[in-house]
RNA sequence: GGCGACGUGGCCGAGCGGACUAAGGCGGGGGACUGCAAAUCCCCUUAUCGGCGGUUCGAAUCCGCCCGUCGCCUCCA
C-alpha cells in the first residue's frame, strides 16, 4: 500500500518515497522556550507525533528530528524581566515542555537539538555562506541576500518582486535590501553572546535548523514538518540557505499543519487567546486532546472551544468504554455455541484495510477514525444483546475479546491513545492531589457504599437505593448498573 | 495592497469529476433493555454541499465572477 502526502512544495498530493527506503529522514521545528506550550504548539506536536508513529507502523525506519530554539529575543526579554539568565527561562521551559509532552504521549524524537549547543555548526553555515557569495557582513551583524539565491519564494510561492511592493519588511540601514534576512546578530550589552569571526553575537532564527538536520540528518532529508505559519519566512528562509550551499533539495515533502483558531482566530500568544496544555490536561483526560486533533485533518485549521472538548470527552468514553466492556462481558453467565464464523471477524477486517487507506491517503485522521466508530458500533451490538440476554454465548466472548484488543493495539501504537487503559482514574487522582489534598476519595468506602445499595436493591428498597446514587453523582461519582455488576467512575 | 486557504445537515467534520440515495462524531426526539437510571443497540432529526454563471453525458468535487470568513506578507506550531 502506498502512502500518499501532501508536499507544500508542489501543492499537490503525491505519493511519498523516501530517498534511502526503508529509512526516513524527518525534521520539524519545535518551539522557542519562553512560555508554557498552548494547544496550537500541541496541534502540531500531536499531528507530528501521530504521523511518525504511522510511518514506523509501515515498515520504515525513522529517524526523527527535533529542535528547541533556547536563545532568541523573547527568552532574552523574558529573562530580564525576571532577572535572571536567559539559560534559567530555556531550562524551565524545556522541563516544561517534557512534563507536556509525558502528559499528552507525544514521544521524544530520536535527537532534540538545541540551539546553544550548535552555536559552531551555525557559525559554519553562515561562513560557507558568506565564502559562496550568498551572504555578506555588514557592523558585526551578517545577512543573507535574497535576491542572490534565485528561487527564492518556491515553497511559499510568492516572488522577492510581489514582496517588495506590499513592502512590510522593516527597514534596516545594515541590510542591502529589505527582504535579507539574519543570519548572525551581533549582540547588544548584556545579551548572550558567543565569539564570531564577526565579533561576539548570537544566531538568527533561521540558520539553527539548516545547521542540526545538516549534522544530525545530512544535507538532503525527506519530510520537513511544521506549523503552516511557519512556511514564510522560516522555511523559505531554511531552503534558500540549505540549497545556496548544497545545491541539492533541501526536504523533499514540506508538511504543514493548519492552525488552531479560537472563535475564528488564531490562537497566539500575542492575542492572548490561548489555552495551554497544562491547563487542558487538568480538566480533561490527554486522550481527549489528541482524539479532538485526529477528529479534524491536519491541514484543515481547528477551532478550539470548550464545548468541543466536552464533544470530543463524550465520543472518547465511547470508545474507551467499548474496550472497557470487555471485562464486565466476561462476566456474565457464557453459554456454548453462537456463531461460528462470527461476523464480527469480517468486521474486524473490513476496519483494519479501510483503517489503513485512510491513513495512506494524506493521513486522513478524521476518515480512519469514523472506521473506528463504525467497529464500535459493532462492538455495542454484541454487548447491547448479552446484556438483554443477561449472558453471552462463547463465541461472541471469544470474537469481542479478539477485536476490543486489536483495536486497542492499534489505539495504542498509532494514536497514541488508551495507552493505559483506567487511566482515568489514577491521572485524575494525581491531579485531583496536587490541587485539593484535603479530597482524595476513598475508594474502599465507595465500594462498601455500593454495596449497601445493592443489598436495598435486593430488598426492593429503590428509595434508598436511588437516594445513594443520587448522592454519589452529587458528589462526582456515576453509578452504572450492569448484568454484572454496579460500576463506578468518577466524573 | 500582494499571495493563499476555506464556506457541506442543529453543531463539529470527512469526501474534492460517476459505488454521493454525501462517512463519522456530538446534540435533540422516539423505541428496545432496566425497578428507575446509566451504558449499549435500533429508528428519526439528516443534507441538492455560500450565491450566480460556465465546462462536461455527468459537479459538493473543474473554471469564472460575486458574497463571507480566515491565514501569511513582522516573532509565531
Amino acid at each position: 500500500m502506498s502512502l500518499r502526502i501532501y508536499n507544500t512544495l508542489s501543492g499537490k498530493v503525491e505519493e511519498f518515497v523516501p530517498a534511502d527506503p526503508p529509512k526516513v529522514k524527518i525534521y520539524t521545528c519545535g518551539v522557542t522556550v519562553y512560555d508554557d506550550s498552548h494547544v496550537g504548539h500541541g496541534r502540531s506536536l500531536i499531528v507530528f507525533d501521530t504521523f511518525r508513529r504511522f510511518l514506523e507502523h509501515l515498515g520504515y525506519e525513522v529517524k526523527f528530528v527535533r529542535n528547541f530554539t533556547d536563545v532568541d529575543d523573547k527568552i532574552i526579554n523574558r529573562a530580564k524581566k525576571e532577572c535572571v539568565s536567559f539559560m534559567t527561562i530555556a531550562n524551565r521551559y524545556i522541563a516544561s515542555y517534557y512534563k507536556d509532552m509525558e502528559a499528552i504521549r507525544v514521544r521524544p524524537a530520536d535527537v532534540e537539538p538545541r540551539v546553544t549547543e550548535h552555536i559552531q555548526e551555525i557559525i559554519d553555515v553562515i561562513q560557507r555562506l558568506i565564502e559562496k557569495g550568498f551572504a555578506y557582513e555588514a557592523d558585526g551583524d551578517v545577512y543573507f541576500s535574497v535576491k542572490a539565491f534565485k528561487e527564492y519564494g518556491k515553497l511559499s510561492k510568492r516572488s522577492p518582486e510581489e514582496m517588495e511592493a506590499g513592502a512590510r519588511v522593516e527597514p534596516s540601514e545594515k541590510k542591502r535590501d529589505p527582504l535579507d534576512f539574519a543570519l548572525w546578530k551581533a549582540s547588544k550589552a548584556g545579551e548572550p553572546a558567543w565569539d564570531s569571526p564577526w565579533g561576539k553575537g548570537r544566531p538568527g532564527w533561521h540558520t539553527e535548523c539548516v545547521a542540526m538536520i545538516f549534522k544530525h540528518l545530512g544535507e538532503s532529508i525527506d519530510i520537513h514538518g511544521g506549523g503552516l505559519d511557519l512556511v514564510f519566512p522560516h522555511h523559505e528562509n531554511e531552503i534558500a540557505q540549505a540549497e545556496a550551499i548544497t545545491g541539492k533539495p533541501f526536504a523533499r515533502y514540506w508538511m504543514h499543519n493548519g492552525l488552531v483558531t479560537v472563535g475564528g482566530q488564531k490562537m497566539s500568544k500575542s492575542l492572548g487567546n490561548y489555552v495551554t496544555l497544562k491547563e487542558i490536561y487538568t480538566k480533561y483526560h490527554p486522550d481527549v486532546l489528541r482524539l479532538l486533533v485526529l477528529f479534524t485533518h491536519y491541514r484543515s485549521p481547528l477551532d478550539f472551544s470548550w464545548d468541543k472538548m466536552e464533544e470530543t470527552k463524550r465520543a472518547y468514553e465511547r470508545l474507551k468504554g467499548s474496550i472497557e466492556d470487555l471485562d464486565l462481558l466476561k462476566k456474565l453467565k457464557v453459554e456454548a455455541g453462537g456463531e461460528t464464523p462470527h461476523p464480527l471477524y469480517e468486521k474486524l477486517k473490513d476496519f483494519e484495510t479501510s483503517f489503513f487507506e485512510a491513513l495512506s491517503e494524506d493521513f486522513n485522521t478524521p476518515e480512519a477514525l469514523a472506521k473506528v466508530f463504525a467497529l464500535v458500533s459493532e462492538l455495542g451490538k454484541v454487548k447491547n444483546r448479552a446484556f438483554s440476554e443477561g449472558k453471552i454465548y462463547e463465541t461472541d466472548l471469544k470474537a469481542y475479546e479478539e477485536v476490543a484488543e486489536s483495536l486497542l493495539k492499534t489505539m495504542k501504537g498509532i494514536f497514541g491513545l488508551l495507552e493505559d487503559l483506567k487511566p482515568e482514574c489514577e491521572v485524575q487522582e494525581v491531579v485531583a492531589k496536587e490541587l485539593e489534598p484535603g479530597k482524595v476519595l476513598d475508594e474502599t468506602l465507595v465500594n462498601l457504599l455500593v454495596e449497601v445499595r445493592t443489598l436495598a436493591r435486593k430488598e426492593k428498597q429503590y428509595k434508598i437505593a436511588d437516594f445513594i446514587r443520587d448522592r454519589l453523582k452529587e458528589i462526582g461519582i456515576e453509578l452504572e448498573d450492569t448484568p454484572s455488576g454496579t460500576k463506578w467512575k468518577r466524573v
